[in-house]
DNA sequence: CTGAAAGCGCTAACAC
DNA sequence: GTGTTAGCGCTTTCAG
């Protein structure tokens, strides 16, 4: 019933390792034969068996990725399909396959991560994600497997590919947006300090901040899953602050249309009173009222370049560490305007 | 360096058909031997190979899920993730792994699920849309293949399990709910009448109108891949009707705020001069302005349950088919208002 | 209750 | 250029 490699050597009337030489089109074979064997392959409709190949070639033409299914990344932000998508277009170009993996807990990551890697399930790894000390990445550096990350890694930076934006310089440069229209008090909304790329954000925004001379507050620390939970609550508070700010810096479109959302429930008006600026530049952000002032990260490029140097490594382990900077891009819009407050 | 069934089991003084006996937690071994058996398991670090155990077992552990990464199914729509939250959170707890193949073209698709299925790359197959006479459909029924899929199949409906909502009576509903705020020139955007979702949610449109005595109208019928291609003109040229729709039924909250957008542009407000319904209910239109009254179709639930119905068969491959219909709730917000035009 | 041994379908030396 | 053969790591009869 089913067709193997040796059904087709004894049609064709060759030895199975000729067929399999056929399959990997080595060039030791003549084109006659390989000619004849395919045109058997293709009567018996012969499809190589992966696992038959995995086992005894050790490679399973697939790579894993790890996507972090939890409340912090929000499933419902376009994000992880953008990344997938680059990931996947550059996989597939190069006849690999893609596991995927979410797990909702760190230890759950952890698990699926150990098992893909030494039960062989996959032969290479792209995390899409860069905590602070995460055991995963640690256990892949250790094992020595094949991986990239999307994002900057905590630790042992020069040890390991990666690609990212300049999360640090664009930040700042953002920040410096909004000074430049006379913003002094200027908010930061962001993810958990666990993860790199809030790290590099805050960082940006705090060196924008200190090159114009304007001190950290730190009453103007957001953190977005205070948003999510209640928004309300937390925008609230902060427009009650006893000077509150003008000016936004968000990461995430998603967020920036929540907060416009509730600041116009208390007749704040956006960019009148409060300008916003935000990262990913969603498609949507061109059709929101008001259309948003986002920093286009080109998602899709993350992906495309992680995979391709995590296949690049896998060919060839020997390969040296990497950084991958993919270049950003300020999308102006409607979302920011002048200080009014300014000649106060 | 890579620790075997069989180092286990010489190291446990065992044979290792015992060890695999283990591993698959058979009744017939004592339980003092598992135990003993799992401490050296544990000590030794080992993790059975996947690989191996399939080309054995012929049984990989793994379903493909074919996500279209088309054009037509935009993919910053967040309804992919969420889907795929719901099939990896079910395949996750019943101990399967995902794995995910985005083909951009129909053939493509094709051709990547015959290598799937013929390589025995996965035990059964998900698919996430559903077409007018589908190759790969096909493909996977003649070769008695598992295979669930998430929306309404076109042919052989009785002989294929599938999870769906019931598109024709929420979309019958959703225009009656139009209907009855005095709307009687309501237009239709929709995807390619290829996919059978156009399809079903198309013939509930016209059942609402034919039952309230309303004629349908062709020039009411807007292809969304010429909003995707050029919104502006698209909207222009169904506003400039001689009778221009006051009702809008829209199939994703994405479209809706483009539309809203152009909409605003001209100088047509919503929901006072249009009214808009739409589907998939995301997170985001709660907060869009104006608030998007839209169709909660509970995509989670619909991977969830693919998921669930496609492990059965895979164990249990005589079972019947099954239609799985997932309940959906319309979410009314401020996109409508009154029939201004009513004594019109 | 456990062991021995024969594959699963393919690849990769090593021959010739 | 092509054939022979010994595994890859696991499961599964069949014995006992």
């Amino acid at each position: 019933m089913i067709v193997t490699i040796k059904d087709v050597a004894k049609e064709a009337n060759v030895a199975p390792s000729t067929v399999s030489r056929v399959i990997s089109n080595s060039p030791r074979i003549s084109e006659k034969t390989k000619k004849r064997v395919r045109e058997v392959m293709e009567q018996l409709g012969y499809h190589p068996n992966f696992q038959a190949r995995s086992l005894a070639a050790k490679s399973t033409q697939a790579i894993g990725v790890i996507m972090p299914n939890s409340a912090y990344h929000a499933f419902q932000n376009p994000f992880f399909p953008e990344v997938l998508r680059g990931i996947s277009t550059n996989a597939h170009t190069n006849k690999y396959g893609i596991y995927l993996s979410t797990g909702s807990t760190e230890d759950e990551i952890f698990e699926e991560v150990t098992s893909m890697v030494q039960g062989r399930r996959v032969d290479g790894i792209v995390l899409l994600y860069s905590r602070v000390n995460d055991k995963t990445m640690k256990f892949l550096q250790e094992a020595d497997f094949p991986f990239t990350v999307v994002g900057r890694p905590d630790e042992n930076e020069e040890r390991v590919t990666y690609v990212d934006n300049d999360n640090i310089f664009i930040t700042k440069q953002i920040t410096n947006y909004l000074i430049k229209l006379g913003h002094t008090n200027i908010a930061f909304v962001g993810g958990s300090l666990d993860f790199v790329v809030t790290i590099d954000r805050l960082n940006g925004y705090k060196l924008a901040l200190s090159e114009a001379g304007i001190p950290f507050n730190d009453e103007y620390l957001v953190n977005e899953e205070l948003i999510k939970e209640n928004g309300k609550k937390a925008i609230t508070s902060l427009m009650n602050l006893q000077s509150p700010p003008t000016g936004l810096v968000t990461q995430d479109d998603l967020i920036a249309y929540e907060i416009i959302s509730h600041l116009e429930n208390m007749k704040i008006r956006v960019p009148d009173d409060v300008s916003i600026v935000s990262f990913n530049n969603l498609l949507l952000s061109e059709h929101s009222k008001p259309s948003i002032t986002s920093v286009d990260i080109a998602i899709y490029q993350l992906g495309y370049e992680a995979a391709k140097c995590l296949i690049e490594i896998i060919k060839n382990p020997d390969l040296l560490p990497r950084r991958i900077t993919i270049p950003t891009k300020i999308i102006e819009r409607k979302s920011c305007a002048n200080n009014k407050n300014i000649s106060m």
